[in-house]
Parts: structure tokens; sequence; C-alpha cells
DNA sequence: TTGAAAGCGGTACCAA
DNA sequence: TTGGTACCGCTTTCAA
């Protein structure tokens, strides 16, 4: 870890990387010269764009108008010194690869957005200077904090980064809970696609995970294991594929299928799945799901091609969303909050990469929705 | 269009949506605070941070050995109005669905964090209010703006964003360009995919394209059926996907399909090549390339796998962010900077869509990756 | 309701 | 090299 008993080391607020050159640009119209403009005090003009103060309608009619004509935007930057809130929220992310994360991010953004939230994103990768990014996340005074899914970070370089503001973890728990996060309830999910390929008549079955550590990984592999041997089935393979890759799920089902005793898998997300559901046709001639059943985890846009049509436990986005935002919100106001956990319900999707052809009316459920066509 | 004559309607500033309640939090210790404790003046604070400026290393070791102890961080806020930088770049998005996006989007944060600017994000989507969005990139001060692929916003409107400070847009231009765009060459890629359509034998060929007002469609649209014609090769079907879908391709491939008369596609990008891809060979039962080949644009990940196994022409990703990275802080330290446009050379990926089996040895041609396990 | 003035936490210029 | 001090542009008392 890199941040160290909540200090930093000396040096590191220098390199600064200023991006270069002459200061500033053209400068905008400011309060002051708008109400000089208008005989008015600033404290009008600020008022004016304030709702909820005293001022007349009339006064700030004229404001508004004057400030539209001369295109007069208040200055964000310096109602944060004065406030001291940013209406900034630090997204702070990591690995990308998986689709899933970009959709999120992009709605996450939006929703903070809505609620008047703008997020300033901090990229933690292996590469980037971790330890710099967090400092830069309390320098800019965000008002709140959302981690997704940062596996790189540890829990004390969280609660250094997020402390004293409002800061959600999704997708993504620490040890001693003392942060609160929302994250789709994996040990539901796992016992899920357990009971599924039990439910399907499969008994062999093998547990593909993707980044090992993680708490994500764990608490699938966890839970599926548990249920696995709750419900008599054989655990042939218990692999990990090191990362959550196409590549990573190939490699894994290459080895699962070629030692023959296996006759479901459960990958830890779709990308593994879908890996692992081409090395099994195509590589290995296999087929799915008559020979192996496969199923994974998110429920991304690519487990709806036809070619796929993989069953995959959803996670529930939108709640996920929901729920951090109105936690982000719920700390912004109340001075005393306590970190909670929330394990947001999912939804198993059956489609027929574990129950094939006609299967799906058979045991009666809904046909995928690329077969309604 | 929202923003009229550069102008913004006099009640948009007003809903702030605040997000809520109690103002601050603990306040962090100041630089005066750590001065008076140091019994240096505040300035020397100032300076002790800023390289390059006149201070004894002594007194600057002291005070940053102080600093780390306190666990001081200069207030970024603060700096921003004194020197009217804020060291942020927006970055506008709109529709994401393109996986070819957060890849870029991830590695261009991250180089412009490498230079000392962090992003904030601006969703500009259909759902969301563009134009609230727009003033708040100005109110936020940010000293640059890349705008990616923003497809909902006119040239006006981005005038209006990006008056007075750097800006690049990626993947975009506008009619006048009058802005600086970075961009992959369309031309060359479009031409690129006609001659090896060529140089195979095809000689029925069609084109799909996805949002169909798009500068990048237009380009690489305009630039296919040219050299197709030059070619004296016949454009069979010239088709709208209306957005850049798997489903859009889907569709469109399943009308080309179905005519009989094409033996080789070019998708305007690698989604809409994927679903016509699976359309082609599920869906209708051809063989790919041997009944039809099909080529894409972008070099997603996906084009990799080997079911797959795409044709495509690679945008040159690490060229653009570089470029777009360098062309910003050009602009920064430059008080005269001319606007250019920047299309840089992509590569084309001659795969299995379009020259099956042997193929590509036959060619003297390098086997894709995944043939070479 | 309105205006005057004191911050918010830095930067930068000036004089010492 | 240092310290003193006038801003940066807005918010927020406090009086009027």
């Amino acid at each position: 870890m890199v941040v160290t008993s909540g200090h930093t080391v000396a040096g590191d607020d220098m390199d600064d990387a200023n991006p270069v050159g002459p200061p500033p640009k053209r400068k905008p119209i400011t309060a002051r010269e708008l109400a000089r403009l208008m005989g008015v005090s600033q404290s009008a003009v600020s008022r004016a764009f304030t709702p909820g103060t005293s001022i007349s309608p009339q006064l700030r009619q004229r404001i508004l108008r004057a400030a539209a004509e001369l295109d007069y935007h208040p200055n964000a930057i310096a109602s944060m010194l004065s406030t001291r809130r940013s209406n900034i929220a630090g997204i702070v992310v990591s690995e990308m690869q998986n689709p899933f994360y970009p959709t999120l991010i992009e709605k996450l953004s939006r929703e903070l957005q809505r609620v008047g939230l703008q997020s300033l994103m901090f990229n933690i990768t292996r590469g980037s200077n971790i330890e710099e990014q967090l400092v830069a996340l309390r320098k800019y005074n965000v008002d709140a904090v959302v981690v997704v899914s940062a596996t790189v970070l540890s829990g004390a370089s969280l609660r250094w980064a997020t402390e004293g503001r409002a800061a959600v973890l999704v997708n993504r728990t620490i040890p001693d809970q003392t942060l609160t996060s929302v994250s789709c309830d994996n040990v539901e999910g796992a016992r899920a696609i357990a009971d599924h390929f039990h439910a399907i008549g499969r008994r062999q079955v093998a547990y593909v995970g993707g980044l090992p550590h993680t708490s994500t990984n764990l608490e699938r592999q966890n839970a599926f294991i548990t249920r696995v041997a709750e419900l008599g089935m054989t655990l042939t393979h218990t692999l990990s594929g090191g990362e959550y890759s196409y590549e990573a799920g190939y490699r894994a089902a290459l080895e699962i299928g070629q030692a023959k005793r296996t006759d479901a898998v459960f990958f830890a997300n779709d990308i593994l799945a879908i890996g692992g559901f081409d090395a099994f046709k195509d590589g290995l001639g296999l087929l799915v799901p008559e020979d192996i059943a496969v199923a994974g985890f998110d429920d991304v846009d690519m487990t709806r091609w036809p070619r796929y049509s993989l069953t995959t436990f959803r996670q529930p986005v939108d709640a996920i969303i929901e729920r951090t935002v109105s936690l982000i919100i719920e700390q912004l106001s109340n001075e005393d909050f306590s970190p909670s956990q929330n394990p947001l319900s999912g939804e198993l999707l059956i489609r027929h990469s574990t129950v094939g052809g006609r299967g799906l009316e058979k045991i009666g459920l809904p046909l995928p929705p690329q077969e309604q066509r």
C-alpha cells in the first residue's frame, strides 16, 4: 500500500505536473461587473442565482435577464471556495475490460448529474500512480466518492481517500465494513446458478473465477461451492482465470473440457463465460448445452446475442445506481450516518446455453428475446 | 439546438439541483494555519508547493515535512480561483454502446492525468439536458474540452461550449473546421476495405452504416462508394442501421443476404459487422467468407475472438490520444493557435472473415493471433 | 428586501 | 530568499 498511516510522503505534492504555459484565458464577465452595469449590488446577483434566497421576484428576473444577455454564469470555482462544496463526485475506477462497467459508470454519472453532482474520473490502474490519484481526490475537494470495483485499492487507502466525505463502494467491500457498499447479491446469484445446474440435471460442475482476490470473486466462488456441496453435486474444477477476460475463459474451458468429466460450468462473469462457450463449441467441438452447460454473471449485451444466448445472473444495475446515489445524498445531508452493506437482488436469466433447443418451453419459461423475433 | 446565438435562456442557471443539505464537512488544515504553526509566512507555504519558485531548499523541506506530518494538502479549488486554471479537462461523451469508446476514454483520461489534467465527465445523451451540461462545462471553468464523438451536438453549441479554452474533437468534425479535430483517417480506411474486397475477387459489395448523419459515417460511406466505383465494382446496397448496434447489423445483413447478390459487405463499425456476421452465418446459413465476406471498422477486442476473426480497419487509438493530448497542451501554452484537422493513419487487419481457411497463408499474410496458439 | 463588507484558501506582486 | 498584502469571484452575515 502506498498511503501510510494516513499521511503521505513529503515530496508528493510537488509533482503537480502543471500542464504548462501561460496562465489564464480571456476572462468572462463576473457578478460584480454585472452588478455594476445594472446598478445593483453584487450580493443581489448572487441571490438571483441562488434558489430560496430573499430577493424580490422582480429584481431576480431583471438580473437573470441581464445575465442571459451578457452571457454571465456564476463561476462554480468561486462558489466552491466559499461554500466548501464542490458539487463534484469523484468516481474511482480501475480496469474496465468488463463491458459491464462502462455501462454502469455512464449511467451512474448521468444519475449523479441529475442530482447536481458532476463526475470527476480517477483512473486507478496498475500503471498509474495510485497515491497521486488519491491525493488529487482530496485536493479537488470532491463531495462524494464512488469507488467502482477498484480492486487495487486497500481498505486503508480507501478510508484515507474518502475520509470526511460521502462515499460508496460499488461491487466491492472491505473486510471491516467501515465503508458503505452497494453491490449485486453475489451469494444469491451464485446459489441460483448452482440450483439451476441441479434443476437441469447436471451433477459434475466447475467454477471459473476472475481476479482471484477480489471480494466479488470470492463471494461468488464460496457461495457456489457451498451450494454445490449442499446439493450433493460434484465440483470437478475450481479454476482462476487470473483476470476477467475472454482469453482467460477460453483457456479455463479448454482445461475443463479436455478432462471430460464436467457437465456444467459457472463462469464468474459473462466475458469469461463467452470465452468458455467458444472454447467448448469451436475449440473442442462440444455441444452447448447438451454436453456442457455454461452460465455467466452480469448480463452484458453480448449474452443476448443469438450465437450465445447465455444463461446468466443479471446484476440489478439500475437498482445499484439508484441506491448508490440515494446513499450519497443521505450522507451528504446527515451528520451522523453509519456505513451499511447493501446487497441487491439480481435475477437469474435462463437462456439456451443451459437449456437448449425447445427446452425453454418445456420448463415453461419464456423464450429469450432473440427467439421471439 | 438548444444554445441559441451563444446565449442561454434566463431561468436556466437556477435549477442548480443542489445535492441537498447542510454545507460543509470537518475542515482540513489550511496553508495559513500551517504557516502560523511553523512560524513562517503563508506565502512560504505556497512557494514550497509550487515548483520553480524562489525558496530555499531547506525551508521547502521543512515545510513539506511539516505538511506531511499534519496531512496538509493545498486546496485545489482555492488555487483554481487565483490562477484561473482548473487543471481539469472536460470530456464530453455521448452514447457509449460501442465498446471502442470506453477503452478510448479510459486511456485518454489516463493520459490527461499524466499531464496534470483531471477528467470531468459530461454525459450528453438524448435523455439528459444537453444545454445544462454545456453550461456546467463553462461554469466549472475547465481548461480544456475533449469531445468524443458527441453526435448530438451541433457545431454552434460546440463552439459556444469550447469558446476560449483548449478543445479537441475526437472522431468528429464540424463542417467549417473552426475546431481542431483528431480522428482516424476514415477515407483511408474505407478505401482500404474496398481495395481489399477487390483484391480478394469480390465484385458485388454493400455498405452498412450506423448513425446516418455523423461525420464518421458519412466519410466512411462516401469514401467507400467512391472507391468501389473507381474499381468498377457493383454497389448492391447502401443501408443505414440507424445506430451502431449488433441488432442493426443483424437486420441489415438479413436484408442483404436474402437478396443474394452481394459477396462482400463493409459495416461501418465492428459491432454492426459482428451482428451481420451472425446473421449471415446463423440466421441465413451462409458461409463467411466463402459466400460473403464481412469487414468492420475500429478493431475492438471482439474482432479477435476466434469465432469472428473479423477483418477490420484498426483505429490508431494510441496515436489519436497522443495527438489529442499534445494538441491540448499546445493550445494551453500558445496564445495564437489555429485549428487543424488531424486524420491519423490506421491499419487494415485482414482476418478470416474475408479470407477464409488457409487463405491467409496463400496471400502471404501472417495468421491472426488466435490461429497461432 | 437590499447593500456593504468580511471571508473562503490560495497566488503573485512588492518591498525588505 | 522571505514576508506582507492585494486580489481571484462568490457566499453570507450584518445593517440599513
